[in-house]
RNA sequence: GCCAAUGUAGCUCAACGGUAGAGCUCCGGUUUUGUAAACCGGGGGUUAUCGGUUCGAAUCCGAUCAUUGGCUCCA
């Protein structure tokens, strides 16, 4: 007899070696219609497992997210049985699921290209419409390399696999895969699905390996899901800052400076927006503002390192025969900066923030629109202070992180702390006492944290943080970095209390990490429709006729002088043509103006997003839409 | 850097071996307009670059450059 005990705690007695599936039936005729999968003891289990024993159950249907990942691991199956019997060459290397769908990397020499997704598509909707039972083989380790002997890939992957037993799943004629499982019952499980991309991978992700063509593939539990997924990515697509940033005209890329940002006058209204906000706060914070060259002598890189670890990402020149290079990092200048003085303890923490241009040469491969650029701006600073003080300076840089992150709406931001890595520098006291003042930092703040063992820096150990944007995509975007390589290598002192000179500590750190690729996330979070204090254009008066020119142009005269970005569309088009066009401009308001609005001292305001026009007096105007501006407020009701 | 795809007017796209075209933008004119596109006319391209095949190339082939989607990388 087995004892099966169900998630509401009832008790069910079945005979010893029925299967999961069977089990499932005596539940209930509904659920075995729906269960994809079993959980026995907290293990999926495919449904034609054999019960026995003592054991937790709980049956999986498609409403849950691990029914939905199985369906993927089916479909991405099914895909694989449709490309070989497309092409009986192709070898399968390995098939996981992903977010949203799963891959199949493919050793084939013949490209396979988005034209033939269609052949694919069609090929897999036969199998899933034939329902075909899909089921597990087990195979000891040896038997199983026996069974794939002469299949590199798959010898590769039992080696690879854990445990002493080794399944292979099978389905319809012949097709048969190395799996852990677990899988649908049937082929016709799977819901909607859909080949998406194909592109190049390493095997194993190693660029010394052979390049593997990997098929991207989703599936969802239904066509209508399916059809959702799709229009998302079409509403993702629509707020690409790279396309966003060509309508809006803020800034471009040329061929004559592959990854360097060119930007344009609304996209330095933004830059100038984010930076004016961004000294405001870090004067609050006590911080002092420097700025460092961009080209220093190339023994300068040797001495901080960066010669022998990044060189090859290094833009180099020379200057009256002597080598240069163009600064990757703003520390090394920042350390020049502290060392022009003496410096005792009395003057920590001295916190020296610096915007600084850095150019890295990144593979070519990699770049992208703002997000991945070899030029960029990162709002750096580099804290010096004593061990005693890291702790309450971490604290400060946390305060800032989140009062500059909360005026863009990111409230949602998930913090990482990396600790020693086995290639380090510094004794395991100093790693100690300050992955702990990290740690107690973080405590202090209730500051709920995943720890990532060994990911830190060579240097010292990190804070990471990571923001969600309006689509729940994660960014990282600030860090908070101990060094304790950089001071001893650049002799950095201090006169301490007790009149010997001692080694400060140096503290990294950046909030936005780079200006380029903050903008971009920007203006992707608010697909281009920014919060009135961003706007590169705040407002635009439309005139009726030109007979309401005249106040139109004192109305622009009064907006501009209370400091307002207003623009005049005077042009000889129809009121609804010129409000077409700000529409597409994505204006956050529109002032429309005729004779009645002239007699009376006011505005018609069109509110982007809203329906209906709002008459007001232009005083009364000017003081809401300054207030909207000085408290970042990110809707526009008047 | 690697794999694959793409590159036509300022923008979005068409033409797919036989004289490069449309809409929007831009310029000129008519119109004087009340809330998501008034009308007429005009300008604008050595089809990314270089080379090849061909009587003839945007179209086929090769190289280079750039972009896109991934892989590797991201101090």
């Amino acid at each position: 007899m087995a004892q099966i005990t169900l998630p509401d705690g009832k008790v069910l007695n079945v005979d010893d070696g029925l299967k999961a599936g069977q089990v499932v039936e005596k539940i209930g005729k509904r659920l075995a219609q729906d269960a994809l999968a079993v959980k026995i003891n907290g293990q999926l289990a495919d449904l034609d497992t054999p019960v026995s024993g003592q054991i937790a159950f709980h049956v999986i249907t498609n409403n849950s997210k691990e029914g939905l990942e199985i369906i993927r691991h089916s479909c991405a199956h099914v895909m694989a049985e449709a490309i070989c019997s497309l092409w009986p060459k192709a070898e399968l290397v390995y098939g996981p699921t992903i977010d949203d769908g799963f891959y199949y990397d493919i050793d084939f020499d013949e490209p396979i290209r988005p034209e033939d997704f269609a052949k694919i598509e069609k090929k897999m909707a036969e199998i899933i419409a034939a329902n075909l039972p899909i089921s597990r083989k087990e195979f000891s380790r040896e038997q199983a390399l026996l069974h794939v002997a002469g299949n590199k890939y798959k010898v590769d992957n039992i080696n690879r696999a854990q445990g002493e037993t080794i399944s292979f799943y099978s389905h319809g004629q012949g097709f048969e895969d190395l799996c852990r499982g677990p899988h649908v019952p049937s082929t016709g499980k799977i819901g909607g699905f859909k080949i998406m991309s194909v592109a190049g991978a390493y095997w194993h992700g190693d660029a010394t390996q052979k390049m593997l063509q990997r098929v991207y593939g989703t599936a969802w539990r239904n066509q209508k899901e399916l059809d959702d997924y799709l229009t998302m990515l079409e509403e993702a697509k629509k707020r690409d800052h790279r396309v966003i940033g060509k309508q809006m005209d803020l800034f471009s890329f040329h061929d004559e400076g592959p990854g360097f940002a060119f930007f344009h006058p609304k996209g330095m209204v933004i830059w100038n927006a984010i930076t004016d906000f961004w000294r405001s706060v870090h004067k609050k914070y006590d911080y002092q503002e420097i700025k460092t060259p961009i080209i220093l002598n190339q023994q300068l890189w040797k001495l901080s390192g960066h010669w022998d670890n990044y060189k090859e990402n290094m833009y180099f020149t020379t200057v009256d025969d002597v080598g240069y290079a163009i600064k990757p990092m703003n520390c090394p200048g920042g350390c020049l900066v502290y060392a022009n003085k003496q410096h005792s303890y009395r003057e920590f923490p001295i916190r020296n923030a610096e915007l600084g241009l850095v150019h890295r040469h990144e593979a070519s491969g990699v770049m992208h629109g703002l997000v991945r650029v070899r030029q960029f701006t990162q709002d750096d600073a580099h804290i010096f202070c004593t061990e005693d003080q890291i702790e309450d300076e971490i604290v400060g840089v946390i305060n800032l992180i989140f009062e500059i992150y909360s005026a863009f709406g990111f409230e949602n931001i998930r913090i990482e702390l990396s600790t020693k890595p086995e290639k380090h520098i510094g004794s395991d006291e100093i790693w100690e006492v300050s992955t702990n003042a990290l740690k107690r930092a973080l405590e202090r703040k209730e500051i709920k944290y995943q720890v990532n063992e060994g990911d830190g820096a060579f240097y010292g150990p990190k804070i990471d943080c990571h923001i969600q944007d309006c689509l729940k995509r994660s960014w990282q975007l600030g860090t908070i970095q101990l060094d304790f390589s950089m001071p001893k290598r650049f002799g950095l002192v201090y006169t301490a209390k007790d009149n010997t000179e001692k080694t400060p500590v140096m503290i990294h750190r950046a909030i936005l990490g780079s200006f380029e690729r903050f903008i971009g996330i920007l203006i992707e979070h608010f697909g281009g429709e920014f919060p009135l204090w961003l706007a590169p254009e705040q407002m635009r008066i439309l005139t009726i006729s030109e007979k309401s020119n005249d106040y139109a142009q004192s109305l622009l005269a009064k907006l501009k002088a209370a400091d307002l970005r207003c623009s005049l569309d005077t042009s000889d088009e129809k009121i609804g043509s010129k409000i077409m066009r700000a529409y597409t401009e994505k204006m956050p308001y529109m002032l429309v103006v005729g004779p009645k609005e002239a007699e009376t001292d006011s505005v018609n305001v069109r509110i982007r997003g809203g329906k209906d026009p709002v008459m007001m007096k232009v005083d009364e105007f000017v003081a809401l839409a300054k207030n909207k501006i000085a408290e970042k407020q990110r809707d526009l009701n008047l």
